[in-house]
DNA sequence: ATTTTATCGAGAATTATTTCTCGATTGAAA
DNA sequence: TTTCAATCGAGAAATAATTCTCGATAAAAT
């Protein structure tokens, strides 16, 4: 049933969206959306939709489209978002407090259970009812509660540091906020968060327009 | 100068690691690096990083590799990271504060000037320095003092309201974090930042490598 | 001075992704 | 009932991205 089967990066990166859609169409009472519908409001190719979709393994009706709830439930599960994993967050500062307060992040599959650092005006203290505790107990304490997720927010210079205390203490996973690219066992799955990818993005379109004569400001 | 010639998402999307890396690089004393290096270290395609460095107008030379200091400025440059825009941001809550908390968001090309809330409890306050206005003054200071970007952190629910604003301010692009697909006029930029996508990424592989028997944890 | 080796840069080949095409299906309208 | 319009799903075509190949170059080794 888990059939590992490939499914581009691009895909991927679509999924949340629809989901994001689909369920606004639901609260609104929808109870089927065509891929045309879809595309229209995404500004994305109808086909482009339904090929995406087809990996969830939802199948529509011709004139009709696809049932909402159903198709929610599919991407959910196709993501994993269903199934809730417990999480370590490495660095309780400014990012790190905000993830902390972030609620909604179960809806994506992931729940902080607690919170580690070096700062001993830090430790001890909770942030959003999650304890903060010594960065030196990560390791120990991913080994016996067997969590799966790090979530690093920590300087970028201290960021290899805190990915190999997760490693040594056998997490499955690291979600890295930090602007370095770690150097982990080929096993271990990471995922890089950086802002800096839509940055990228956003402030050369800045500079090409401010540039370009297509719009007369200066 | 400017020649708006088209560069792919993914190549984007690989520069700021390039960047980071060099610097590194950088501060390590190297003059001088190597595409084949640098795929390595990233496990990227040397030829990839070749093309990928070739768009910032960068040359190296055979056997040598390329400057590491004219590289870091070819890339920021590129970026658009050298000249920083002015930006506002809308809801100052927990994402908020992270944001008008890192200051290095101007190495890339973002500097956030003020924030703007409809929660009287913070309209009046200072976060991080920055002060926190009414949400009904931000149409009117855009348009009055020409910025740029909009940095959205308000619930979805409100994030369309908010940037109607922006766009009626005038405002040249919109970074979003909050869940929702903005619709918005045809010359607007928008990048949508969604922690969903690597979320996405990294919850089904997590899914998978505890289903399949790979390794033998339950 | 000559050979060797690492790397660049350009273009070809390969692979992946997106878009197009078309027959089949389904509900609504004539 | 028959026709019509919208949409699905599958496969083909077109487009884009990545990887491979190779001649040129430059420094180090012989
Ligand atoms: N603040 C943002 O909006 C933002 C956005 C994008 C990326 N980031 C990245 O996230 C990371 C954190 O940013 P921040 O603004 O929250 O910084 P911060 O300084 O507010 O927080 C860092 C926290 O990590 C703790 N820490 C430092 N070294 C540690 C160690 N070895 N072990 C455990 N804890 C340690 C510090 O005590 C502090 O509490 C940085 O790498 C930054 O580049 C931040
Ligand atoms: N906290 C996180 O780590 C995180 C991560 C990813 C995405 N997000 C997204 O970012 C957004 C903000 O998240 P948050 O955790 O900071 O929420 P939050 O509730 O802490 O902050 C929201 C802020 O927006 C203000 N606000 C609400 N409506 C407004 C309006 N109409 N105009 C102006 N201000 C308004 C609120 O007063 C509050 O200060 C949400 O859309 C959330 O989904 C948050």
């Amino acid at each position: 049933m888990s059939h590992t089967s490939y499914v581009s990066e691009a895909t991927l990166r679509r999924l949340p969206t629809y989901l994001h859609l689909l369920r606004t169409h639901h609260q609104q009472g929808a109870e089927q959306v065509s891929c045309s519908a879809i595309g229209k409001e995404l500004r994305l190719d109808p086909t482009q939709v339904r090929k995406d979709l087809e990996v969830t393994g939802s199948v529509g009706r011709p004139r009709i489209g696809f049932p909402v709830a159903d198709l929610i439930e599919a991407i959910e599960t196709f993501l994993g978002w269903n199934n809730v994993h417990d999480a370590f967050l490495a660095g309780a500062g400014n990012l790190g407090y905000a993830l902390l307060g972030y609620d909604r992040l179960k809806d994506y599959g992931v729940h902080i259970v607690a919170a580690f650092d070096n700062d001993p005006r830090k430790i001890g203290t909770e942030v959003h009812g999650r304890q903060v505790l010594p960065i030196g107990r990560l390791e120990s304490l991913v080994q016996r509660m067997h969590v799966r997720i790090g979530i690093i927010t920590v300087p970028a210079d201290h960021a290899q540091t805190v990915a190999d205390r997760m490693v040594a203490g056998g997490i499955l996973a690291i979600w890295n906020f930090a602007p370095v690219s770690l150097r982990l066992p080929q096993h271990i799955i990471v995922q890089n968060e950086e802002l800096y990818y839509s940055l990228a993005a956003l402030s050369r379109q800045v500079g090409d327009r401010l540039r370009s004569p297509r719009e007369k400001g200066g």
